[in-house]
DNA sequence: TTGTACGCGTTATCAA
DNA sequence: TTGATAACGCGTACAA
């Protein structure tokens, strides 16, 4: 059998119930004890039973985490890994653990969260995304259990506390910076509209154009779900076009990269016929050919923040909703120039 | 307060006996109460509480997860989340939960192994690569908790359950591939050499070789920790040699893309001017320009193979300690192709 | 087939 | 400052 609270006591010749107070380092009680339970607490390697604990204190050290959909494409996106270290860092720092649900079908994903949740297996949860109708939400809504969202919430946004980026504003400034460089035939490359972060970036694309007094023209803009096959024939087609872009805002790196082979075996250079900014800033875009020029939107950050800010909340039950904007900036590499000639509506010198 | 065993066991008009009975669906119990307590359960909207289950079953649905330390680069390669994919719906289909743990240090991270060991969080533990001396492995054999590996162990090969590749076989194979091409002058490129699975590989490439009546060359061998930096450098002195070589075969298919970025850097052409074989077959290998001719090693399978023997070690004590080799095959694409003429040694019709 | 009673290892309340 | 003692919610031998 384990070595429990009671081993620990007698051989120090206290009750059970010291032992629990020189654990939790309560501040009245005698030195000297301490010391003696410490000591007999490292003679019999002994450690504390989690599930005995939570029973009693009605609370874990954990975080449950909802991850995307295993079939989820977006499981192999840089973007997971990333922010899952920064969660992770979040949650460690404050030693909480990390517990994790995946399921193949919304119906799954729901029947683990709720199995998280009332198995009381965690005392909070980070959610990656949020799509419109989100059942996962509303059900930890209902029961006013804490979570934090990365991303925006498709609605009910003043009652979430998320962490996201500006996306809008971000979008927009990538956007303005191909404005700057004399471009004025922009594209737009995005992810299924379903998802609160394309239909944010597609918005500051759209207002950048606007402010420059540039028209918007819908051949310009494409949703492609698959970064493969589907991307590859939309690009074929927008390249067609009468009046093909000379630049492109890419919602994603990823999928950028899958822009920059198309366009490579369409024979078009990039940045020498055509700019291109991508999103995210992952590893991937400073090992691209060329490299991406690529919206840093702090991807660790979100993840750190989610769980610190979330385990603020399981702390203190009156901790305010809050609205945590991480910052963003544009890194410059070498896929953006200036628009050749033969293709812009007038020269530049 | 919350709906527990009790309350279901009142409004059923049974005791709480049954009820759990009725949770376990033990078959000497009347299917006229089971429904009963089923419709009282539904009614109340019940769930049990899993801290409490742990505690009297003296056991958890859960397994643990040691993934790589948060500030390694190996947490940026996809081939993590995709064991961690595999793991993931091994785990599911059984109906087993997850537990994630990191640290920044090698004490931190036996440390959090410990505190899911003792502090009884999971029944057993998925392992992520084995390094010379590893602490956590000899705490968990010495403590005989169930736990497989996936990689091949450094030592105690025989009383370790691990899932791996054959990876002398594969990276023997790939490099036989290169030779049958009529190569000759072919170089290895691999991570740090304390991983067994860049040694592993290293001696396939050997073997390879050595089958071939070819005499390895020290200095066609790299090993770069780090993906950027340093590895350009050794690529670029790599391809300075006198009689540098035609063909290269890279332990990864990430450190691949960086080997074919300096290449294209220095004005040599894949497959034209060298050929390159990579690793994992990640999907980044067919995104890369030109598309990676890979060995895919299954890595979803890995994962899949690890926790799902993982929870028949549990749910069986006497389960024999097993060695399982996933399959792997070579995936061509276009970054091989016969050595050019002038660099040979002698001419191909 | 069902109910009673105890144990799982802690924490928390109330006395001392 | 410390010690009994009662929860916490569930599983399970044992009894009925």
């Amino acid at each position: 059998m384990n070595v429990t609270i009671k081993d620990v006591a007698s051989l120090a010749n206290v009750a059970p119930s010291t032992v629990s107070r020189v654990i939790a380092d309560s501040p009245r009680i005698s030195e000297a004890t301490k010391q003696k339970v410490k000591q007999a607490m490292e003679q019999l390697g002994y450690h504390p039973n989690l599930n005995a604990r939570n029973l009693a204190s009605q609370s874990t050290q954990a975080i449950g985490l909802v991850m995307p959909s295993s079939k989820d494409v977006g499981f192999q996106n840089p973007f997971f890994p990333t922010v899952l270290q920064g969660i992770s860092e979040g949650a460690q720092e404050k030693n909480y653990a990390l517990h994790m649900t995946t399921g193949k079908s919304e119906e799954e994903i729901l029947h683990a969260v709720v199995q998280m949740v009332q198995g009381k297996r965690v005392d909070g949860i980070v959610l990656l995304s949020s799509k419109v109708e989100d059942q996962v939400i509303s059900y930890l809504i209902e029961r006013s259990f804490p979570f934090v969202l990365i991303g925006k919430p498709y609605k009910d946004i003043e009652e979430i506390t998320h962490v996201d980026n500006d996306n809008i504003r971000a979008m927009k400034e990538a956007t303005a910076y191909l404005i700057g460089l004399g471009h004025k035939q922009i594209g737009f490359i995005g992810g299924s509209l379903e998802l609160i972060v394309t239909s944010d970036r597609q918005d500051g694309y759209k207002k950048a154009l606007a402010e420059a007094g540039i028209e918007a023209r819908s051949e310009y803009i494409i949703h492609q779900k698959f970064l493969r096959e589907g991307g590859q024939q939309a690009v074929r087609e927008l390249m067609q076009l009468e009046h093909p872009p000379t630049a492109l805002v890419v919602a994603d790196d990823f999928m950028a990269l899958g822009v920059l082979n198309t366009l490579d075996e369409l024979g078009i250079r990039v940045p020498d016929d055509i700019s291109i900014v991508g999103f995210n800033n992952v590893l991937l875009a400073e090992m691209s050919r060329p490299p991406l020029t690529s919206v840093d939107i702090n991807i660790f950050e979100l993840g750190y923040q989610a769980s610190k800010n979330l385990i603020q909340m399981i702390e203190n039950s009156n901790e305010p909703t809050k609205r945590l904007i991480i910052s963003h900036r544009l890194v410059e590499r070498l896929s953006c120039s200036q628009p050749s000639v033969e293709k812009s509506d007038k020269s530049n010198d």
